[in-house]
DNA sequence: GTTTGACCTTCCCTCTACTGGAAGGTTTAT
DNA sequence: ATAAACCTTCCAGTAGAGGGAAGGTCAAAC
């Protein structure tokens, strides 16, 4: 299958895919006679792996160990664990910060009268 | 006052002041003959306002329209608060964004015994 | 008077994860 | 035969800096 059928196939677009093989995170199968990226089933598969796993969020690097894992039939489901439960307190924490940024505006947000004239808590706090 | 005192006043690092100057946000108010950038305190707000905005989250194109309406003695506090509820809205996507992640995750780890056993319904879910 | 160390300057590279576009080759359909 | 629709590589750009090299400057110590 050629990169826009495997593109269409796993649901990403055709310049990811081809990032991604240029990262060497999925490498086309085999290259055809004319130097297309040509991609079997099995290079679908780490594909659409991928794009879910990024879907979630995952970095490349943390899509990188996750993609070892799925190939590695001795894994054990902590090692996949572990690297969920990394990229889960990377989302908390991300939480964390923008609830503080999202209470502190909608606070300034609130005191400010938003009417023609220039007095503004906003630009108070930033002064 | 030289970059690195204007760094540390607005509690900026000095690559962030001189990155600043560099894109026409916060330019200093003069150069010393050894071509040295000079704040003085006009400038000296200016960064610790844009430090401030930024800590906000706010946008560097956000900044600079902040930045002049700071400036600005004939502004409406109204001009203000739209950017500032424009910058709340992009705070909320993110946070509902984030929390479906978290959730979606939290599910799969919740899910994963974390064992020596290869089984894992987060590689089953990437799948 | 010079030397040392701490400044400062510009310039270019690196990061994340792509996206856009140009120049040019290939395949397929008409 | 040719036009459309693919494909290729390469280069540049995004946000917001951070790192580091090569070289100029300045103040204090010796």
């Amino acid at each position: 299958m050629n990169i826009s059928g495997a593109a269409k196939a796993a649901g990403l677009p055709v310049k990811t895919v081809r990032y991604y093989a240029d990262i060497g995170l999925v490498t086309p199968s085999a290259r055809t006679q004319a130097g297309y990226r040509d991609y079997d089933d099995v290079a679908l598969r780490k594909l659409s792996f991928v794009g879910r796993a990024r879907a979630l969020g995952f970095p490349i690097a943390q899509c990188r160990e996750l993609l070892g894992l799925y190939q590695d039939a001795g894994r054990s489901s902590a090692e996949v664990k572990e690297i969920a439960l990394e990229r889960l307190e990377d989302i908390r924490a991300k939480q964390r910060k923008l609830q503080k940024l999202h209470d502190e505006l909608a606070h300034l947000v609130g005191a400010c009268k938003g009417d023609a004239r220039p007095d503004c808590p906003i630009i108070d706090y930033l002064s």
